[in-house]
RNA sequence: GGCCGAGUGGCAGAAUGGUUUAUGCAGAGGACUGCAAAUCCUUGUAUGUCGGUUCGAUUCCGGUCUCGGCCUCCA
């Protein structure tokens, strides 16, 4: 292997030399939604960085496994449910079918595995079984809670943070140590039978289940977001080291935020919006780009303005590109390798492609225009399929013999009706070409 | 209160112990165009603050200020 991958991993908190398990499966962990809700802007942000990631593993390794897991039951998820006076199933599917709408926009690959959480309900059970056994975790009342004493290592992710003052903590009498936390818990409905009632998984469990059924532990890499370093990730780690006395993962990679007015954006908050506003205004691979602009450890503003600033950029990359529609061959460019290589730093690859592009005779050459649009793939950003040129330019080459004609009503017509389909020309030297607003 | 992260031009956002600190957008002037658009050329503006280390720091170290995040809902 020629790049060397270097990662900031977290638990560590160094930038690390990838080096995995094994070099012939490389096996990455990312915590999927909960889809009790549409996930927002920020929650795509960390599905989309992920999925770079996952396309550049790709790219350095033979084999990669990605497993992004979908959890569809959760307080909730019932407490929604409740309030549409719908079934919980119900509610989870639509959700999740809209979520994969938005992932296929953004043009997000599917996961090698997509697991939900109540498809591995006897895992959950079984692992929790395992840790009562081990003597990580004990029964109260129809509870099983996992006792974080048993654990030396619990605090390794967040040092001596300090959980007793913080206002939010209510410690439960059903806890032996304040920082233990819920295995199972009893259910009215909407549950599963187990050795201790009727009931359902704590948030931590389910997660640790899935990944090590589908990967094993350790496995290569967990990523999510930064949210999630404590306390999911942190009870993880003590789960996994509960049932297998290893580390789950060997490294721990977790996004910043997606901020608006200065703010996280958050579906508690309420100051998150549909996607599906923001694919009106935009085409959802400048969405992708935007979400691709800043280094994923630092915040990511949105605004009008930012939003402005990736279109502008994703115009002139299509203006300059979507001609050369090659697909899947050539190699990227080393400066977009190198730049990934380096904790995956996005916009430093943004920047490399665009001084490629900028330099004319890299287009003038077709190996370099593969280079960069495999670069551009890399990044998961793509153009326009043919179908829809055909018509765009069938309208263009009738616009050319009415300017050829000296008709210039009639073409100036036909770009105007192009424009209203977002469609704009520039009349070139070589030619009409044309991009989408 | 504890812990973590971030402060770069009008905006977004990289990089770097050193003659000239990207890239994109926006601004100004010019070329080109049927008009445009795009493109090209020219062009101005920045490293929160105070110290320290150094021949030299925006970069390393320390203090400080500001902002954001986590502290059992969260990507």
């Amino acid at each position: 292997m020629n790049n060397k991958l270097f990662l900031s991993d977290n638990l560590s908190g160094q930038k690390r030399c990838f080096e995995p398990c094994r070099y012939d499966r490389i096996t990455i962990y990312a915590c999927g939604p909960t889809v009790y809700k549409v996930p927002h802007l920020g929650n795509f942000r960390s599905f989309t960085i992920f999925d770079t990631l996952y396309r550049f593993l790709t790219y350095l390794y033979p084999n990669v496994i990605y497993v992004r897991n979908i959890t569809d039951i959760d307080d909730k998820i019932i407490d929604q449910a409740r309030a549409q006076n719908i079934d919980p199933k119900l509610l989870t599917n639509s959700v999740i079918e809209s979520f994969s709408m938005y992932c296929e926009k953004l043009n997000l690959l599917p996961p090698t595995f997509e697991p939900k959480v109540t498809d591995f309900m006897n895992e959950i059970i079984a692992d929790i079984q395992t840790l009562i056994i081990n003597g990580f975790a004990y029964e109260k009342s129809h509870h099983v809670m996992f006792d974080t004493t048993k654990y030396d290592d619990y605090r390794k992710f967040c040092k001596d943070m300090n959980t007793c003052t913080g206002a939010r903590v209510e410690v439960s009498v059903l806890k032996n140590n304040e920082n233990d936390f819920v295995l199972w818990k009893p259910a009215d409905d909407f549950g599963w039978d187990s050795p201790w009632g009727y009931g359902r998984p704590g948030w931590h469990i389910e997660c640790t289940s899935m990944s090590r059924k589908i990967l094993g532990f350790p496995f290569d890499i967990h990523c999510g977001g930064q949210d999630l370093i404590f306390p999911h990730h942190t009870n993880e780690r003590a789960q996994g080291w509960g049932l297998c006395k290893t580390e789950c993962a060997n490294y721990w990679i977790h996004n910043n935020f997606v901020n608006i007015d200065g703010e996280k954006i958050s579906k508690s908050l309420g100051n998150s919006f549909d996607l599906e506003e923001l694919f009106l205004d935009y085409n959802p691979m400048v969405v992708r780009l935007f979400l691709l602009s800043a280094n994923y450890k630092h915040p990511l503003h949105f605004s009008s303005y930012a939003m402005k600033n990736a279109e502008n950029l994703y115009n002139k990359w299509h203006r300059k590109c979507h001609h050369y529609n090659i697909i899947g061959c050539g190699r990227p460019l080393q400066s977009v390798v190198d730049a990934l290589s380096d904790d995956l730093n996005t916009p430093l690859a943004i920047t490399r492609i665009t001084e490629a592009i900028n330099d004319q005779d890299n287009i003038n050459s077709q190996i370099d225009v593969e280079e960069i649009l495999a670069s551009l793939d890399l990044l998961g950003i793509k153009f326009y399929d043919h179908e829809i040129d055909k018509e765009i330019n069938d309208l263009i080459n009738k616009r050319e013999i009415a300017r050829q004609n000296k008709d210039y009503v009639q073409a100036d017509e036909i770009r105007d009706v192009l424009l209203s389909r977002n469609i704009v020309l520039e009349d070139t030297k070589l030619g009409v070409k044309w991009y989408k607003k």
